[in-house]
DNA sequence: GTATTAAATGACCATAAGTCAGAAACCAAG
DNA sequence: CTTGGTTTCTGACTTATGGTCATTTAATAC
């Protein structure tokens, strides 16, 4: 019989339509200003429902977050794809988490939440394990890049491809971090344009990692005054 | 008559003493589960004088975070003081802040509750314009040491001190975030030594910042596969 | 048609931030 | 010392909200 199975289904979706309903909420609100009843009342379930599918507000609010992984991981490979070199490639992925701290702020912004565990209250086990597993993916994409690099002789063979790659990001989340919040603040009271320092921090950093054979091949690129342009 | 100077200073001994037991609450559980009644307790007062005093549960965290500010100011002073030229006085202040996220982790923590504005529910401008004041004072701090050595010849002259300071600072202050709450999943799971990492990064940034002339002089420090030692 | 299981409900509970009317302490003047 | 006014403090109260659970409703099996 296909009952069990259909049953099955039905609860899926009606576990994607609670998320949908709070991450329509969450959005719009915040994790703290968004109330369970509001996500209730948008799911179009009552609230004791929402704790039938998901053990806790936070969790929620993680779950709505990994939907945002999913989003960057798929940008992040199709960035790779386009890439004609293995720079070009490392280059580009740090744009691309740029780009998607613009288009997907509000995923952006849930990130920090859960890389903050004393912002953590109630969530489970379970779900935090789901998320380190999911970002344990996203980082293999970024470490495999520099990997290559170092196999293909362009990155500094005595650099590890994990340091690389931690190196990379943090510097480039904090610095989008920064962005998000200050950007105005930065630009009118001191005159500085934090886009312009993120492509600036990821040129030097690069500049750095860099063997010697490809320094000469990519250094008018990353010391140009301008944003640096593979493609 | 001095009675008006008296009660002056006794409301100033007042506000100190509900910021000593908003500390200790604080770092005890955190902003999320102190609660302003065990502050009260811990100051022996009741819940509506703290409302005389700190207009919310954040903004008296905030007054207690810039106590933080102070202490991290005051040990980069003495680390600028104590180095023997501009580099190093950049690469301690960098290690400084490494101290700083150890020795004081609590303030650390705090620190991220205040860059991160969507946290913020109740903060009072007022309150955000004194902590905003004194961070200026803190990047000015970083900010000069970059000037003098661009004016001295060692930093890149291309580069803007301002950047320079945004860039390592929050580079620096992203892996130590890493660092405080997983350091050791890094360590076991993947090997990985954020300690490490942390040197590495700044040495990374710093190679690439360094003048042709003074990368000569500093290149085999900065390039040691140890943790680079000034002095 | 009836029993059993699963799903959903919403009144209810506990907690905690913030308020405010009144009490207490303090002070100056007569 | 007393009185009246001012400042400071109090804690019961209001309000908001995350989470629970006994009860109802719906679906399925027999």
């Amino acid at each position: 019989m296909g009952i069990h199975e259909r049953k099955e289904r039905e609860k899926e979706h009606r576990r994607e339509e609670i998320l949908n309903a709070a991450q329509k909420t969450f959005f719009e609100k915040g994790l703290q200003s968004a109330t369970m009843d509001e996500i209730a009342e948008a799911a179009e379930l009552s609230k004791g429902t929402l704790y039938l599918y998901y053990s806790s507000k936070e969790d929620l609010y993680l779950a709505v977050m990994m939907r945002g992984f999913e989003v960057l991981r798929g940008m992040m490979v199709e960035t790779i794809s386009k890439s004609s070199s293995t720079i070009e490639a490392i280059w580009e992925l740090a744009r691309t988490y740029l780009d998607f701290s613009k288009k997907h702020t509000n995923y952006f912004r849930m990130f920090h939440f859960f890389q903050n565990p004393s912002l953590h209250r109630q969530v489970s086990e379970d779900m935090m394990a789901q998320c380190n597993t999911r970002t344990g993916q996203l980082w293999s994409v970024f470490v495999e890049v520099f990997r290559k690099g170092i196999d293909e002789g362009v990155i500094r063979p005595d650099l590890n491809p994990m340091e690389c790659a931690v190196i990379l990001w943090s510097s480039s989340d904090a610095i989008l971090t920064r962005m998000d919040f200050e950007h105005e603040r930065w630009k009118e009271q001191l005159n500085v344009d934090l886009t312009r320092v993120f492509f600036r921090s990821n040129a030097l950093l690069l500049q750095s990692m860099l063997t010697e054979k490809a320094g000469k091949q990519y250094s008018s690129v990353l010391e140009s005054d301008s944003i640096p342009q593979f493609s």
